[in-house]
RNA sequence: GCGGAUGUGGUGAAAUGGCAGACACGCAAGGUUUAGGACCUUGUGCCCGCAAGGGUGUGGAGGUUCGACUCCUCUCAUCCGCACCA
């Protein structure tokens, strides 16, 4: 008893000590389930006074689950949301899964498990892991873009974009992995190399289909300056739509009625042209072949045969090194009567341009080594900065830059820029060419033949397509042209264009209607690629027999699927209307009974759907819904700044064309944040440095896996993860813990806040406030750590003090703060209400008074015998301290000032005002 | 090659043109009713010095300024995109 009454603590004290333990297992759950059945971060769009769409994006869940990289992206976005509902804001913070695609496909694959069942495990572990992790996620409006309930609608946008003119098929070279036996995109193809296997690969040239996101790509480019986005994303869409403003120039072929075109930004140099090259895949190649003897022939057709046998890596590997054949033919260039003979390369790009080059060597880098292998004549036309005029006899001098124009006729003397503008206006006039508009950017293949992913709601009639008929013959296709949604475009006739174009090449193809969608995907047996360029619905007769809807013969439903990135470029829309079947998004366009033209007929609802949507509309708010869009903030990866939000932008532009939204860019503010590493190395599953979550949170909670991963770095820069640092974040929890457990009423109420702290207090709110709207969450949280130290220093915390200090870190933390607050609460009404239950999270945000902010320094603008001598800088303690002063004042030798208190005592201190001194 | 970013202690990093290194990790010393861990206090850019103190310091070289991590010019290094784009 003795031994017991002197080392052991009484039960009393030891009770106190285990409540006053940082215990987040404990309170992790039962917060967890409390704000699950309060329901306090479900948000009501159909009232919501103050609407901020706070959107994170969502997960491609490929892997095993959730991983820390997450956990830091999804909590940073949950620090913000968090953070502007406390300011009052109608926070609508929604998560889901972009689970339908390659990723999870892959996944899968690997595992050995169908995707759908994959899908569901997965389902379940992200929404768990992300519950934990205290995202305060709205769960009544989930979007899941691999449930029939959406990919209804994924499939409705591909039929829109079809009748619109902007779907079309056509032949194009896919990558192939031999060894995967698989179509790959782009985006998995690296180095030339299959990401998965390393395989070379190889291209295969088969029909595809296409959005004409080039038919956007002019206002796609000149939204981006309006866009409050990170500047980097800005200049990357950019350059991928990649805008270049040239002239096609037509050039006669000597003793051939044909001409060859070829597009140059660079038409000043065309004095300097001396060659022309074809790009091996070039229409012209096969007129040559025809019209060449028989040796000629030969050595054509094999250095054609040879470039197509070349993979990306080949030509990697040979670098930079010209090759190429004469075609013994010659062009002749109009401006000179030069003879420039013809030749064919494959340094030239099927691709771009007219897959034609006009070679100048003087003034071109390639065209110069090409010149130069093969002893081409080479021209100088343009001087540059260096004054050279010599013969180009070396790279070095190869002439790109600006300069002034020589042995160029009438452009003689005159700047490039100049003489550009004069020989577009001179070659348009004689009709040698046209100004041309090119864009890097293509359209957008969209076919997968793979199994997961949302089937293409196409059907193709045989005997129609012999008939010549399409969709676009069809009563429904004429009464549409007439009301084109996409009016007050410019691009009107330009598409009605396209869409006869379409028509004749569409033959044979009609949409799936939409009473009959979902197209949905049957769970399969062999969901594995097949590798022939077919999809693995191909071999399913029950899939993909069906009967032409236009002559009842029987037809064959399309067997690919669309690219995950269309699942992706609307789901935002989708959020705000998870709980109708009757429309993809809210439109009031689709709920407007009187509004003929518009969309209502769009969707082309039955009669009964119609007056169904119009009676419920009213009452579940769908107008007001509309005022979350376009989304208040958007945050995601920088990865994604060239596909996904030009993808997403792009279909939001179709949309608005459509007349069912009045918006066009999708997101009015977008943040990059950043990456996370592990040990200073990438995280990655081949290097084993992959971190999940579950571990931390269950060892150190979440709170302080939040903030640790906030405090790293700024949201906006990569962090580095060490599990060394986790331990200091977590010991900060617990201080805080302690401290503020033991504020009460009686200590509270006696306790006297000093001047001092009321400043702290004061400037510590206005900091955090400041950097939490910039998104810098590692400043934030070292604010709050000073202040802490600051705070438990004192004898004792009051009220005021306390709450907020707790409210400043409950978006961090949110759910050890939701325990004090109820604690702190309780503590001070001497009872707990569970009525009157008020989530920390649905607090005001402390509000700062300037008064008690004293900058640290005065900042005084200085006018020495009349001149400025820009501004003197006095701390604020030193304010009043006439000794310290007269010593700066002796220092600077020149400037005497006389301050006390506030006021400066002979001459009067205006903020802002210039003030006079004496020397 | 083109485009973009980033360079500050042993580490992650702070600094409206105004005391460089906040805050944390790590490290060191000390304290504790002290197994260990935890916890508390103090110190910690570098160099000289027992100390007081002094010198020096934001990749490098210049410039603007009373004053520069910050603005300008050049340069070096690293990272990330795109790339035979006419």
């Amino acid at each position: 008893e003795k031994f017991e009454a002197k080392y052991l603590p009484d039960k009393g004290l030891m009770k106190k000590n285990m409540k006053n333990n940082f215990n987040p297992n404990e309170i992790e759950l039962k917060w967890q389930a409390i704000w699950d059945k309060e329901k306090i971060y479900q948000t009501d769009l159909g009232s919501a006074k103050r609407p901020f769409y706070n959107l994170m994006m969502f997960p491609y869940p490929s892997a095993e689950g959730l991983h820390i990289g997450g956990v830091r992206t999804f909590g940073g976005v949950d620090i913000y949301g968090r953070f502007k509902r406390m300011q009052g804001h109608d926070v609508f913070e929604p998560f889901g899964l972009d689970g339908f695609g390659i990723h999870a496909e892959n996944y899968a694959l690997k595992i050995g498990v169908n995707p759908v069942d994959n899908a569901k495990v997965t389902e379940k572990n992200f929404y768990r892991q992300i519950k934990e992790a205290g995202i305060g996620v709205d769960w009544s409006r989930t979007v899941e873009t691999y449930k029939p309930e959406y990919y209804k609608w994924t499939q409705w946008l591909f039929v829109e974009l079809f009748k619109a003119g902007l779907a079309y098929r056509k032949k194009s070279p896919v990558n192939f992995c031999p060894s995967c036996k698989t179509v790959l995109a782009d985006e998995q193809v690296i180095d030339g190399k299959c990401e998965r296997c390393s395989s070379i690969v190889e291209k295969k040239n088969l029909e595809q289909w296409f959005f004409r996101i080039t038919d956007y790509a002019e206002r796609l480019l000149t939204n981006i300056e309006g866009l409050d986005w990170t500047a980097k994303v800005k200049i990357a869409q950019r350059n991928w739509i990649g805008k270049k403003e040239g002239i096609e120039i037509s050039y006669e072929i000597e003793g051939s009625d044909k001409k060859v075109t070829v597009f140059t930004t660079r038409p000043d140099t065309n004095f300097g042209a001396t060659f022309i090259a074809l790009a091996p895949e070039h229409s012209l190649v096969q007129e040559i072949l025809n019209r060449v003897q028989d040796d000629k022939k030969a050595e054509i057709k094999n250095y054609v045969e040879a470039t197509k046998k070349k993979t990306e890596i080949d030509r990697q590997s040979e670098g930079r090194e010209k090759t190429g054949v004469f075609t013994g033919f010659y062009a002749i260039n109009s401006l000179t009567g030069y003879k420039m003979p013809v030749w064919i390369s494959d340094f030239v790009l099927i691709g771009f341009g007219t897959g034609a080059v006009v070679g100048v060597p003087g003034h071109d880098t390639r065209d110069f080594e090409f010149a130069q292998k093969f002893g081409l004549n080479i021209i100088r036309v343009v001087v540059g900065k260096d004054g050279d005029s010599s013969t180009i006899t070396k790279i070095e001098q190869v002439q790109e830059e600006a300069g002034s124009m020589v042995n160029s006729d009438f452009l003689n003397g005159l700047d490039i820029h100049k003489a550009t503008d004069k020989i577009m206006d001179y070659i348009e006039e004689k009709g040698y060419g046209r100004r041309k508009v090119t864009y890097h950017l293509r359209d957008w293949l969209i076919s997968r033949q793979r199994y997961w992913g949302p089937p293409i709601p196409m059907v193709y009639c045989g005997n129609c397509a012999k008939k010549g008929i399409s969709w676009f013959d069809t009563d429904e296709a004429k009464k549409q042209s007439k009301g084109m949604g996409i009016s007050n475009d410019k691009s009107q006739i330009s598409n009605k264009q396209k869409i006869g174009n379409s028509s004749e090449a569409m033959s044979g193809w009609f949409p799936v209607s939409d009473k009959e969608l979902p197209v949905k995907l049957p769970y399969i047996e062999d969901f594995k690629p097949i590798g022939t360029g077919a999809s693995p619905l191909g071999n399913h007769p029950e899939f993909y027999e069906v009967t032409c809807p236009e002559c009842g013969a029987a037809a064959k439903r399309e067997t690919d699927v669309s690219d995950t990135f269309l699942d992706s470029s609307w789901y935002f829309l989708r959020y705000l209307a998870t709980d109708r079947d009757d429309m993809p998004f809210p439109s009031k366009a689709l709920i407007s009974e009187n509004s003929e033209n518009s969309a209502s007929q769009k969707i082309r609802a039955s009669d009964s759907q119609k007056s169904r949507i119009s009676e419920s509309s009213e009452s579940s708010g769908i107008v007001n819904r509309l005022r979350f869009l376009p989304v208040t903030m958007y945050i995601g990866g920088a990865e994604h700044s060239v596909l996904h939000l030009l993808y997403a932008r792009f279909i939001t532009m179709f949309i608005k064309d459509l007349g069912l939204i009045s918006f066009e860019e999708p997101f009015s503010k977008f943040f990059a944040h950043g990456l996370i590493i592990k040990d200073g190395a990438k995280m990655s599953k081949s290097k084993g440095n992959v971190v999940g979550p579950d571990l931390y949170i269950k060892k150190f909670g979440a709170d302080t896996l939040r903030m640790y991963l906030h405090f790293l770095a700024p949201f906006s820069q990569e962090g580095d993860f060490r599990d060394s640092g986790i331990e200091g974040m977590n010991r900060f929890l617990k201080k805080v813990w302690k401290l503020f457990s033991d504020v009460q009423e009686s200590k509270s109420e006696k306790a006297q806040i000093s001047s001092e702290g009321l400043k702290m207090m004061h400037e510590t709110i206005k900091n955090v406030t400041v950097e939490m709207e910039n998104l810098r969450f590692n400043t934030s949280i070292a604010h709050l750590m000073s202040y802490y130290n600051f705070l438990a220093k004192q004898e004792s915390v009051s009220r005021g003090e306390a709450e907020a200090y707790l409210k400043m870190l409950a978006p961090f933390a949110p759910y050890m703060t939701e325990e004090l607050w109820q604690e702190l609460q309780s503590q001070i009404e001497q009872k707990r209400k569970r009525a009157n239950f008020a989530s920390i999270h649905t607090q005001p945000w402390p509000e700062f008074d300037e008064q008690f902010i004293v900058s640290d320094t005065v900042t005084i603008p200085v006018q020495v015998n009349g001149k400025l001598r820009s501004t003197l800088s006095i701390a604020s303690d030193q304010v009043g301290d006439k000794e310290a002063i007269e010593k700066m004042a002796k220092n600077d030798e020149k400037v005497a000032v006389f301050i006390k208190g506030k006021s400066i005592k002979k001459f009067i201190y205006i903020p802002g005002k210039v003030v006079n001194f004496v020397i």
